[in-house]
DNA sequence: TAAAAAATTTAGACACATCTAAAAAAATAT
DNA sequence: ATATTTTTTTAGATGTGTCTAAATTTTTTA
């Protein structure tokens, strides 16, 4: 129906254009890894489709069909990361690649029995919500940490950064989704954190606080 | 690594050359469905790659890479069809398309837990055997049924021809893989076979019993 | 508000995988 | 053995998605 580069493009104009407006072709380029010139000729292919609203030089929206078939492939993603985590057992780090991949399989009936096969899971591995196959999807209410106060609790819910070196990272300082934190010090000089975990204290940069996200 | 064309180029090479010897262009033609003009000039790219011998006019054989490629191609194509019918209960009708799609997944870390969260099976739903990790896979001594005379007994174990059509057809006449028959009349004039199951008597004709394979 | 800078689009090119039509080689028939 | 048919390759073209370089438009700065 439609190709694997004009979802990649639908994708990230979603991604891109989340609380914003309209999506720039440089800001496309930067994520697509591509050039602008590229940018612009995949952009007047998809607003001949009717995917998205294309004024040229003034950005991009998604149409309400493009956006349909952005959710779509956004839920395959995030299936597909549940999957390879939950079932397969790869780590939070490992699977946001194979992912990319998988998100192309065009079967809409595989991806209702992946899901349904999986419990209809609502996050991913990531704390990202998980669209339903109505494309309906509800977001946690998250705040990165370093917006926190001393004395807050909170859960981690979802991370900023999706990097393999930040995952791992966490992981290693177990900070991993559904763990409860406390922050009991905030460090004036660099505004790094110290965190109360259940079992332990550790200290985390406000460039880490600022891409952990929790729940109050 | 190697481009989707390059993978079905592969693998129908393999699937044309398993018995006999090299493949011809018209062969892989028709099977990929396209014109001998683009075959040949697949053929000189994957020449130039050492994933074929190929000489002008003499059809191709695979180099030993390039049978590596293609036997780990099938291993996808059958452990994706293995998942979909026993964990996500698609008939074997279904889901011979959809493991088109998916044998092109790059990761072999993948396939390789896939495997293993399945229990390691040797065999896909349509009886063919699925090559391990090393490219190593036994298939079973199959007999085409139209292949065996009266009296015989035999374990309904695969197929020659995989079209969602016949395959219907098997399960509405509940000849399934792992059914026992029994061949108890041969209908002289059209070579129709009747077949005792273990539940009912059913006639196939010539067609299907020349499609249908059973270990003795 | 005119000049400079930045962003975007256009022009022209290329790799890939495909096609049709024509030429060449191999196989078959007379 | 020659002619005919079939198979295969070559030549030239097309659509997709990309690129670089140049032109154009918008935004920012002075
Ligand atoms: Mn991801
Ligand atoms: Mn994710
Ligand atoms: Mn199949
Ligand atoms: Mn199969």
């Amino acid at each position: 129906m439609n190709t694997l580069a004009e979802e990649n493009y639908l994708k990230s104009i979603y991604h891109l254009g989340l609380n914003n407006e309209s999506v720039s072709t440089n800001q496309l380029a930067a994520l697509l890894n591509t050039k602008a010139s590229s940018v612009t000729d995949m952009l007047k292919k998809l607003a001949e489709k009717e995917l998205i609203n294309y004024t040229p030089y003034q950005g991009v929206t998604l149409t309400s069909s493009g956006e349909k078939i952005a959710i779509n492939i956004i839920r395959k993603h995030r299936l597909w990361e549940f999957f390879l985590v939950e079932k397969l057992n790869f780590k939070w780090d490992e699977v946001h690649e194979m992912a990319e991949e998988m998100e192309h399989i065009s079967s809409n009936e595989l991806i209702d029995r992946l899901d349904k096969f999986m419990g209809f899971p609502k996050y991913d591995p990531h704390g990202d919500p998980i669209p339903d196959c109505n494309g309906k999807f509800k977001a946690h209410d998250l705040k990165p940490v370093s917006s926190a106060g001393i004395d807050i609790n909170g859960v981690i819910s979802g991370v900023r950064d999706h990097s393999a070196a930040f995952l791992q990272y966490l992981d290693k300082q177990g900070l991993t989704i559904g763990k409860k934190i406390r922050i009991t010090e905030i460090i004036e000089f660099d505004h790094s954190m110290v965190l109360q975990l259940d079992d332990k204290t550790i200290q985390i940069s406000r460039e880490v606080a600022n891409n952990l996200l929790i729940i109050l």
